[in-house]
DNA sequence: CCGGACTCCTGGTTGC
DNA sequence: TGCAACCAGGAGTCCG
């Protein structure tokens, strides 16, 4: 389940490593891997293979790397996308693959030298594709891929509009945690995230938006953004120069949660035992106490 | 606009 | 010990 902290830190990783390299080579073990790209795995391989990567941008949980050809400007990225389960990880050329790779791509850096960049996903939900880019639409001359184009800007975003978005939380009329959940309100928050800042917060997962004060809306987005923060923090320390390895388990710091993953636990604030209760088909995780609906008044 | 159901997917864990 | 059922959920789509 990797959020924003874990893909940001993926990022923050390829970025020195990879930027100005070019790929040699690309061999796709699983075409399931390439789910989001609209062709087949030669197609992908094809327009890959020659051309030069940029720097790794990221939008929520979406990351992509631009690619040019040649003379040819950076109107496509590489979009990676890691899903539940997904990892890339940089390797030396001749280093042994792990098991689950499904997408492997030789780049050649022209101080760093040869490198591989292994795309290894256990269950499947991520995805690399090859995506034109194209004008993000509020910010004049910010490009992102056309499949990340209805994303929402993330809280860590030096362009999201907290005005706007607490305007576009009022105007929603549902549960807060699904809510925070609509990468198109807001991205880069997932389950676990979503739990810690709700727990934070003390308001419960499914608190009306309509219901939400200002006040409260402004208190949570500041939570939101220290868990995040704070998960960027520990997980940039995690970080090894030789290899990138940020999956879930080990990113997400689980000395640190609150809430998620803590049921049968006590509250850490209060004492009281934190529940799970199936929600949107996943687990919601919160203490019964310190995180009521609340009512008008 | 909203929510629910369904799809994709498999390794690790649990239960018998 | 062996095997099957179960569980985790990000994102997209479709339908009522």
């Amino acid at each position: 389940m990797p959020e924003l902290p874990e893909v940001e830190v993926v990022r923050a990783g390829l970025e020195p490593a990879i930027t100005g390299s070019t790929v040699t080579g690309v061999r796709v073990f699983d075409e399931r891997s390439l789910r989001r790209h609209d062709a087949p795995a030669e197609d992908f391989i094809d327009r890959l293979v020659g051309s030069t990567f940029g720097e790794p941008r990221r939008r929520g949980k979406f990351l992509w790397v631009p690619v040019s050809t040649g003379s040819t400007r950076e109107d496509e990225a590489l979009v990676i996308h890691l899903g539940m389960s997904g990892q890339v990880l940089l390797r030396e050329p001749d280093a042994p693959l792990d098991r689950l790779t499904r997408i492997s791509i030789d780049v050649a850096h022209p101080e760093h030298g040869s490198l591989r960049i292994d795309f290894v996903d256990q269950r499947i939900f991520g995805s690399m594709a090859i995506d034109a880019l194209v004008e993000s639409g509020d910010v004049p001359g910010d490009l992102v891929p056309s499949q990340v184009a209805h994303i929402a800007r993330d809280p860590m975003d030096a362009h999201f509009d907290d005005a706007r978005f607490f305007e576009k939380l009022a105007r929603r009329n549902t549960g807060i945690k699904r809510a925070l959940l609509d990468q198109t309100l807001i991205s880069g928050i997932g389950n676990i995230y979503a739990d810690e800042a709700l727990w934070a917060a003390r308001i419960h997962y499914d608190q009306p938006t309509p219901t939400l004060s200002r006040p409260r809306a402004k208190t949570l987005l500041a939570e939101v953004r220290l868990v995040l923060g704070k998960a960027l923090a520990e997980g940039g320390t995690s970080f090894d120069a030789q290899y990138l390895n940020v999956n879930g388990e080990s990113g997400y710091f689980s000395h640190s949660l609150n809430a998620y993953g803590q049921q049968g636990l006590p509250c850490p604030r209060c004492g009281r035992m934190i529940v799970r209760e199936q929600f949107m088909n996943r687990g919601s995780h919160f203490c019964p106490w310190c995180q009521r609906v609340r009512t008008g008044r």
